[in-house]
DNA sequence: ATTTGGAATTAGAATGATTCTAAATTTAAG
DNA sequence: CTTAAATTTAGAATCATTCTAATTCCAAAT
């Protein structure tokens, strides 16, 4: 495991947040300044890939990035961008399947709404 | 409203499925060959803002548009991008305002799978 | 019928997120 | 230590979409 993909696990594993690829960037830059975006992309699609990291997708913005893997929901300011956790929503996979007769793979599930911080700042 | 407008509206309204920007400006061009992608996107814009249409935004591809416009959940191939209606889902919107405290103005649910159109091809 | 002002269209450049390419460097194995 | 495989780097490329500026269209008022 190459020391920038330590980097990355552990700026993903230690924010309280989701971060973006750019944010991950920025944060990766200061202890190792020669990092590159394409490192980050590369390193956060393995970390997802084999299950250490989840990644989030979000219609009209950029991907973020969790260290929480089991499947969960999110709301999204669609101002800022910023996302939160909807925690003990019952899981739709089942319903899906009954409904439509085949088993996704994943649901995405975002709800969108404008956070307090982005109504306040008018 | 614009000869351009009214085509885009009638190809999005007299189509079956859920087409993209470039699908409908692919036929909007049998009809109007000069007729060019921004003008599709401010129009699919302006008629989804007044609520003519509907948006459905997908993490990962791009948007498509669909003539129904009340809320309706949907399942995206992950292969080809085609998506169909899941009939029958509850809104989640309730739900959401009840756990996380805020209502949201939209949700987003997509399933992923991978359809049997592309299963069968491999 | 002509002028005029606002809305819509066009062409193409610009943007943002992400992926790709090719060359250089690092890491891990033998 | 040598070599092969994996990873990094720099920067070009891609895709969906938006933006800009110039032009054209259309409808209402002369």
């Amino acid at each position: 495991m190459s020391k920038q993909r330590t980097l990355i696990l552990d700026i993903v594993r230690s924010s309280c947040t989701h971060m973006t690829a750019e944010e991950i960037w920025l944060s990766a830059k200061e202890k190792m300044p020669s990092i590159v975006m394409a490192t980050v992309y590369n390193n956060l699609n393995a970390l997802a890939a084999t299950g250490e990291i989840a990644r989030i997708r979000v219609a009209d913005g950029p991907d973020h990035f969790d260290k929480t893997v089991p499947p969960h929901f999110h709301l999204v300011c669609d101002t800022c961008g910023a996302m939160t956790d909807i925690y003990g929503m019952l899981d739709p996979t089942e319903d899906i399947e009954r409904l439509a007769g085949v088993r996704p793979s994943f649901v995405e599930l975002n709800a969108h709404y404008i956070c307090s911080k982005c109504m306040e700042g008018v």
